[in-house]
DNA sequence: AATATATACTGTCGAGTCCGAAGTTTTGGT
DNA sequence: ACCAAAACTTCGGACTCGACAGTATATATT
């Protein structure tokens, strides 16, 4: 490599090195990446104890596996808390732990934009 | 976000209106809950007008075709622009919008909590 | 002169992951 | 006995990702 010098301004060079850890976000971000998730943790986090029908119902369309799913990596993941009552029919709710709260402050600026967004459901 | 109000929230009946946005999202975060997306808006806000090998080598291991198509996908939602310069070999350059710069400010607190919490790779 | 190199992709293919509709379990009500 | 409600599973199809190969062309190297 070596380049002389002078050629168009190199970037990565002169980066800021706090830019490579973009690189390997693999845990959290991982865990966004999946459908509902992020509106999930602000859900939970807006509405404080949540049923699992709740949740369910909050979002138009999901399907009981994928959100299901979603919960269990979330809770996995130490985000949501899980707590089951012994009754029949059952009752789980679920809430954010201390990460969880975290993670819910840093969501919320970005979901509030992606309402005003032209998200405009046709 | 306006946290105050001591007394817990107790229930959907009693929800601010604007937690029902949170079942439409579909535009904006459907197309970041894709591998790297988040990544690449932070990356190509941190380190300005972008070229493709910087981008490729700044994530480890992504594939040319899943990240040109991510790039597309920005471009085409408007969050990135693409200069192409007529020059061989060929010179391209990504550099955010005005929108991706706005996304960007609202990813930047997820990014960096995320990579301060335990995001240990083994 | 002929070949190699660099850059930014595009195409294909197989493997893996994700999603949504329908089914399951358990108890109380009628 | 039969149905309803709550919170999940199961299953098959759809979608997505990554590895690898290929394209175009001016300059550099041999």
């Amino acid at each position: 490599m070596a380049k002389s010098d002078s050629s168009p301004p190199d970037s990565l060079d002169s980066l800021p090195a706090d830019v490579e850890c973009y690189c390997q976000l693999d845990g959290v971000i991982d865990l966004l990446s999946r459908q509902y998730a992020m509106q999930v943790i602000c859900l939970v986090g807006a509405i404080g104890p949540a049923r699992y029908g709740d949740i369910e119902s909050a979002f138009d369309g999901v399907s009981s596996s994928t959100l299901s799913t979603r919960l269990s990596e979330l809770v996995d993941a130490g985000y949501l808390s899980r707590h089951q009552h012994e009754e029949i029919p059952p009752r789980v709710e679920y809430e954010l732990t201390a990460s969880g709260a975290q993670l819910c402050e840093r969501l919320q600026p970005l979901l509030e934009w992606a309402g005003q967004q032209g998200d405009l459901p046709s």
